[in-house]
DNA sequence: TAGTGTGAACTCTTTCACAGCT
DNA sequence: AGCTGTGAAAGAGTTCACACTA
């Protein structure tokens, strides 16, 4: 028989549920399980059990019958499905307070990454060391070509004022990949991916539902 | 004729742009730009143009046609629907690097809210200052109601293991709406809303197109 | 004329329900 | 007996395209 392909395409929001779905299984592994369900997978990344399957079997994965999934197997199979058999380095600019979170984040390294480099612009912080990193100017970008292989994956943790200018410069210093945390849009080409996390929109979608609570509760029997 | 309700139920989609939205209107506001429309605010945010109509009509926004919309009007109503007339006080648990980051991150007071307290357990943490607020142990929680009206909503930035014993506090003390970034998946009642930031899974997402890259790209026609 | 508001088509995602394997 | 894998149904979200109007 010819080997099968494994798959064509997984969904999008397949692609961001595997990141948990790998969490739970890392934590299963250390805990000495080897066999999981999609129903106990599910429960314990909050998802409905009907999804998980759905999301593995899209990976081509092979569960089995009556048992459930080989723990080990899948979380291999869901590693190397997001790249990480190989530990992808991890650029991250601005080294103020989140910076800073994030160079000494320790789930960074567990988790199939590696701080490469730290760059900043203010002298002040250029030269110090984070978590056994140097922080670099960021002019030095150019001259890290050989730490940032594999193609790193960016994160600008910098101002809003500030992230345009450092992200075009990252691109143009072969990274595709960025995750920023300015409260601003990037405009990038579109071969460059582009994930942000902006804590004030966070806040504001909590907000939303909080106020919409309010209004229920205002507007029901009183008494 | 009576008044219209403005909309019965905002698309969770739709809820999740408001706040880029609001973003740049405020930015069109600063710049005293008095209308837009639908198709420079959709280049200013990143989305299509009927995507915007369509979210702002289930606002039960009124543009004008032929000219677009009124910044302040709409900014206005935006600022309305996310129940940001009135500021809204964020706690912050777990005054690491992230905490601080968070708690002097500027974009907060200028985007509806106002940090109301700082907590942590670390003896060497509570009671330094953080820009201007003291870190407090986390027990006082209870002590804090009057700082924490209307609702607040809880950002968790403690390390995993403490995650959920930081929001069973957090919701005995009526928090409703939770931002979390530890690495875990809260257990919590279903009428609390949590978002959950994890910064590790959102390179793996990264990383996750850049192996797809990879792997296109070997596969590629070589010369 | 420029630009909104919206039904209708389309695409993506989730959920259901059950046949089929171990 | 238990649990996967998956078609089919249902539900969300997005895009199209155009009538309408200031």
């Amino acid at each position: 028989m010819m080997a099968e392909s494994p798959r064509r395409g997984v969904p999008e929001a397949t692609v961001g549920r595997l990141p948990g779905y790998l969490r739970a299984l890392t934590g299963l592994a250390d805990r000495g399980r080897s066999s999981v369900s999609s129903d106990e997978l599910a429960e314990l990344t909050g998802v409905r059990g009907a999804q998980v399957r759905k999301d593995l079997s899209s990976l081509g994965s092979h569960g089995v019958r009556g048992v459930g999934y080989d723990v080990t197997r899948l979380s291999d199979q869901i590693a190397a499905e997001l790249g990480l058999l190989e530990e992808r380095p991890v650029v991250i600019v601005g080294i103020g307070n989140l910076g800073r979170a994030l160079a000494s984040y320790s789930g960074l390294a567990t988790r199939g990454f590696r701080v490469a480099a730290l760059l900043d612009v203010d002298p002040e912080v250029v030269g110090t060391e984070v978590d056994g990193l140097v922080v670099r100017p960021l002019g030095d970008l150019g001259a890290l070509a050989e730490l940032l292989s594999p193609v790193a994956v960016g994160v600008i943790a910098t101002p809003g004022a500030a992230a345009q200018d450092v992200a075009d410069l990252l691109v143009e210093h072969g990274v595709r990949s960025i995750l920023t945390f300015a409260p601003v849009v990037l405009r990038l080409p579109d071969a460059v991916h582009v994930r942000a996390v902006d804590l004030a929109s966070e806040l504001q979608i909590l907000a939303f539902h909080e106020h919409q609570r309010e209004l229920a509760g205002a507007g029901e029997d009183v008494g």
